[in-house]
RNA sequence: GGCGCCGUACCCAAGUGGUUAAGGGAGCAGUCUGCAAAACUGCGAUGCAGCGGUUCGACCCCGCUCGGCGCCUCCA
């Protein structure tokens, strides 16, 4: 039974779904006018594993993540490029695809778009004016956040706190300060659609409404995004809703904490971010390598915590994957067992589905799942050593690829782990670049130059294999000096030799 | 000014009103080994920011202090 933390009641709490077996779920993408940060990469991951789990428990889960498409800062950026707004959107969906794919980040089942939802947006605006929680003034349309007395439960504001040291810009003709855009009426050469209150496009906050209600049904499970989104965003988004429908909008309401530099939160203002697809592009190892090291390194800590993103972070992600694959390696391996070391290997596989389950269901915990196979790890070392057989070893492999599933971890095959740093790289001696200067007014940061990298031409398997036979031989005849010589060689194509006590040797990349 | 979060060993990071405070990384010392790597074994917080309080008993509950951070404006 999974508890998750809801943002709304300020505790932990068992998960019913509405429906029997059923999860309806709702989470803010992206708004589509720039790359995304490891920030946006965490807050997919957190939601993506949150949806695998639920299905891990046996539940189908119906899952919508929008984009945001008409928005201030597209059109600023279109204007600045001299292209159209869907230019902008169309190659920054396109990347966001890119840039998740390559973090095994699934698909939701929907992913609408603001744009593609006019029809809905304009009937909910009009059903909040005839409801008389929203007026019109001159072509926009606004909520009055006074009119729904719950107002600032999910974000637990008062609205006299909120004017009280607000920094909201004072406009005459809104009846609150707090009151909030569901349409505006745009300016010329902005994108704009027709609707009773004239040429115009929605506020950010009513675009999410009407998608989850329409590809959901007026109440659903759950609602995330992250931290930041919950004031003014999510109370807007209760607000408009329950006011419409008068109806619970979401009833678990989730949200992810930040990632951070150096204890400060990453984002576009303060200029210290690091895209997704930078990281990837830095990276000594393979797309499928680096996009596992990030996943487990978003993963090393609880969800709802702050995350400190450095190279440190990273090389101890990469080092930990190191050695579930180095196991991967020895698993993949025939031997002989006997019935004391498959028992134990047996009985310690289903305590760590148990465990993993469990720490799994405590809001998500992946820190203490994710210790829970490190324990299985240790103990199928163990046991190796004393003699594990073939049969139960292909087990323990595919136990972790059916745990590792939830978290999309240890879904690549042993040989595609890369061990070793590729060779020859210069200037590629670490994921992160020096501190980027904060941007003055109105500058924008700036992006370090591109590096090129220089490709070691890589042995072939067989080629490797080839020396490794050769170095055996050697061995077998005491020439130690060749051997070395050999062992030297593949090092110098990033190869590592481990010699086994039965005189033949693994290698790995 | 309002609301809220965090402070656990060298680093990352779980956790509990009362047994030995998970797990990982790094380090040190061993076993194994021609060498190496990996693996294994051992060592490592008498203490969980500080000070009070509640309690038979608190790291965990309450209060205060110090330190760090977030939201209140676009933000994952």
């Amino acid at each position: 039974m999974l508890s998750i933390y809801n943002t709304l009641t300020g505790k932990k709490e068992p998960f019913h779904s509405l429906q029997p077996k059923t999860v309806r779920m709702y989470v803010c993408g992206v708004t589509v006018y720039d790359y995304c940060h490891i920030g946006h990469a965490r807050s997919a991951l957190v939601f993506d594993v949150i949806r695998r789990h639920l299905e891990f428990s046996g539940y189908q889960v119906k899952f919508v993540k929008n984009f945001t498409d008409v928005d201030d800062k597209i059109i600023k950026r279109a204007n600045e490029r001299g292209v159209s707004c869907d230019a902008i959107t169309a190659e920054y969906i396109e990347a966001y695809y890119q840039d998740m794919g390559k973090l095994g980040i699934r698909q939701a089942t929907h992913e609408p778009k603001a744009t593609e939802h006019m029809a809905e947006i304009i009937d909910l605006v009009s059903t909040l004016i005839q409801k008389g929680l929203a007026y019109e003034v001159a072509g926009d349309v606004y909520f009055q956040v006074e009119k729904y007395q719950a107002y600032g439960r999910l974000s637990k504001r008062k609205l006299n706190d909120l004017q009280a040291g607000a920094r909201v810009e004072v406009d005459e003709r809104k009846r609150h300060p707090m009151d909030f855009a569901l349409w505006k009426s745009s300016k010329p050469g902005e994108p704009s659609w027709e609707s009773p209150w004239g040429a115009g496009r929605p506020g950010w906050h009513i675009e999410c409404s009407a998608m989850s209600m329409r590809h959901l049904g007026e109440t659903f499970d759950i609602h995330g995004g992250g931290m930041d989104l919950i004031f003014p965003h999510h109370e807007n988004e209760i607000a408009q809703s329950c006011g419409a429908t008068g109806k619970e909008f979401a009833r678990y309401w989730v949200h992810n904490g930040f990632v951070q530099i150096n204890q400060e939160k990453m984002s576009k203002s303060l200029g210290n971010f690091f895209t997704i697809r930078e990281i990837f592009e830095k990276s000594e190892w393979s797309v499928e390598v680096t996009g596992e090291i990030l996943r487990y390194f978003l993963l090393s800590t609880q969800y709802r915590g702050p995350l400190d993103f450095s190279d440190q972070s990273l090389k101890e992600a990469k080092n930990a994957l190191n050695g579930f694959y180095d196991l991967f390696k020895r698993l993949a391996e025939s031997g002989q067992g006997s019935v004391e070391t498959d028992g134990k290997a047996n009985m310690a596989i289903g305590y760590t589905r148990e465990g993993f389950r469990m720490g799994m269901d405590d809001d998500l915990n992946t820190p203490v799942a994710l210790a829970e196979l490190q324990s299985l790890r240790s103990e199928l070392n163990k046991l190796i050593k004393q003699g594990l057989s073939t049969e139960v070893r292909s087990e323990a492999r595919g136990e972790f690829r059916f745990l590792g599933k939830v978290l999309g971890l240890f879904q690549i095959e042993n040989d595609q782990w890369q061990f070793c740093q590729m060779p020859f790289r210069p200037g590629v001696e670490s994921f992160m670049r020096p501190p980027i200067p904060r941007p003055r007014d109105g500058e924008m940061g700036q992006s370090p130059p591109p590096r090129t990298l220089r490709l070691q031409p890589e042995l072939a398997d067989t080629e490797v294999q080839l020396k490794v036979d050769e170095r055996n031989e050697a061995r077998k005849q005491k020439d130690f000096k060749k051997a070395d010589e050999i062992r030297q060689f593949l090092a110098s194509h990033g190869i590592v030799i481990e010699d086994k006590p039965d005189g033949t040797s693994r290698w790995k990349r």
